[in-house]
DNA sequence: AACTATTGATAAGG
DNA sequence: TCCTTATCAATAGTT
C-alpha cells in the first residue's frame, strides 16, 4: 500500500531500507497491540534493526512470562532437549543475576543510553574495561579448572596408591595360599583417571 | 480498514473474536515476514489464541536462536532511541565512570563477590555475557571508525579540488602578469591528507 | 518530517 | 468456514 506495489526481497538502498524499517517497525508493533486488545490474546514481538537495536512489543504480560510460556509449550511438544537445557542455564542465569542481565546494568550505568549512543572516546574507555573483567574472569575460569585438574590427580593418585596395596596384598594372600604358582598376572595398576569426562562438562 | 472503523477494546462477541483473531493473526505473520524480508532483520512473533494455541513466526533464524538473542539483551527497554547531544553524553559518561568503574559496578552486581569468589557456573555466564558487551563495543568501535574515515576522505577530495582550482587561479594571473616567464613550479598538488595522524589517537 | 496517491487489510455481509 | 466487497488503514514515493 503506497504509490507502488514492491516486490517480495530485501531493499538493496540502504536509507529507503531505514526508512521502511521505521514505518513498517511501528506499523507491525500497532497492529500487534490492536490485536493483542481486540482479541485479547498474549503475545510477543521482537524485532532487531539492522543495527541491532532491539525493539519489542507484549501484550499486558511481561514478556519474560510470554517467553517463559513459549518455553512451555515447546518443551511440551517438541522432543528438543536442547532448549529445555538453555531454559534450565536462562533459569540459572536469572538466580545470578536476579533478572538483571549485564547488559542493561552496563546500560543503567551509561544513564540508559545503549552502545550505539557512545562515542569513540566512551568506546575505548567502555572496551578497555570489559576486555579487563573478561581477561580477570578467563583467569579465574583457568585457574578453577586447574584446581579442578589438581584436584582430580591427586584423588588418582590416592586411587592408584590404594589399588597398587590391594595387589600386593592379594599377591601376598595368594603365597600364602599357593606358594608354587608364580608370575602370575598382577590385577592392572594402571588407572585410567576419569578426567577427560569428568571436566567435560566445564567447556 | 473494512466497512466501519471499530474500537480499540476487547471485541465481545465471541465468533465475532475468534473471526477476527484468525484474519488479524494472518495479516500480523504477513506482516511481520514482510518487514523481515524487505529490511533484512531478524524478528521473532509469538501469539496465543483465545484457545490457548501457539502461533510463531521467525525470520530466517530459528526462534530459539532470536530468544537467545533477546535474553542477551534482556532488560533493555524497546524503541525508545532519543538522538541527544552527543558532547553532553560524553560529560555525563565521564562523570559517571570517574566515580565508578566497570569492575566495581561488576562486583557489586555480584554481591560483592568478586570474581575470585564465583564459581565455574557464574565465571562461565560472566565470561558470556562480557564477551557479548565487549564485541557489541568493539563492532560500534568500528563503525565509528569507519565513518569516521569516509568523513575525512570527503573532506580530503574538497581540500584537494580546492587546493587544484588554486594552483590554476594562480597560474592564469602568472601567465597575465609575466607572459615570458614558463615552466614554473606549480603549487604541490599532491595534498598529504592528515588521515593518519588524525585517527591515531582512536587506538 | 509531512503529504498523498495507491495498494493492502479487513469488517460486515452472503 | 470461506468468498466478496465496501471501506478504512498503512505506506511508497515524493517534497
Amino acid at each position: 500500500m503506497g504509490r507502488r506495489k514492491l516486490q517480495l526481497k530485501r531493499i538493496e538502498d540502504k536509507s529507503k531500507r531505514q526508512v521502511t524499517f521505521l514505518k513498517r517497525k511501528n506499523g507491525l508493533i500497532k497492529k500487534a497491540e490492536e490485536l493483542a486488545v481486540l482479541c485479547d490474546v498474549e503475545l510477543a514481538l521482537l524485532i532487531f534493526s539492522p543495527t541491532g537495536k532491539l525493539y519489542q512489543f507484549s501484550s499486558g504480560e511481561s514478556l519474560k512470562k510470554i517467553l517463559d510460556r513459549y518455553l512451555v509449550h515447546a518443551g511440551e511438544e517438541a522432543a528438543v532437549c536442547n532448549s529445555v537445557n538453555e531454559a534450565k542455564i536462562h533459569e540459572e542465569f536469572m538466580d545470578i543475576w536476579k533478572g538483571t542481565s549485564l547488559q542493561e546494568m552496563v546500560e543503567r550505568h551509561t544513564e540508559g543510553h545503549n552502545i550505539e549512543h557512545l562515542n569513540m572516546t566512551q568506546l575505548m574507555l567502555m572496551e578497555k574495561q570489559l576486555d579487563s573483567i573478561l581477561r580477570q574472569t578467563r583467569n579465574r575460569k583457568t585457574q578453577v579448572m586447574m584446581d579442578t585438574v589438581a584436584a582430580l590427580q591427586e584423588k588418582e593418585k590416592e586411587l592408584r596408591q590404594e589399588n597398587h596395596n590391594i595387589d600386593k596384598e592379594i599377591a601376598a594372600r595368594m603365597d600364602m595360599e599357593d606358594g608354587e604358582r608364580v608370575n602370575q598376572e598382577p590385577h592392572s595398576s594402571i588407572y585410567e583417571p576419569p578426567l577427560q569426562r569428568g571436566l567435560l562438562h566445564l567447556f
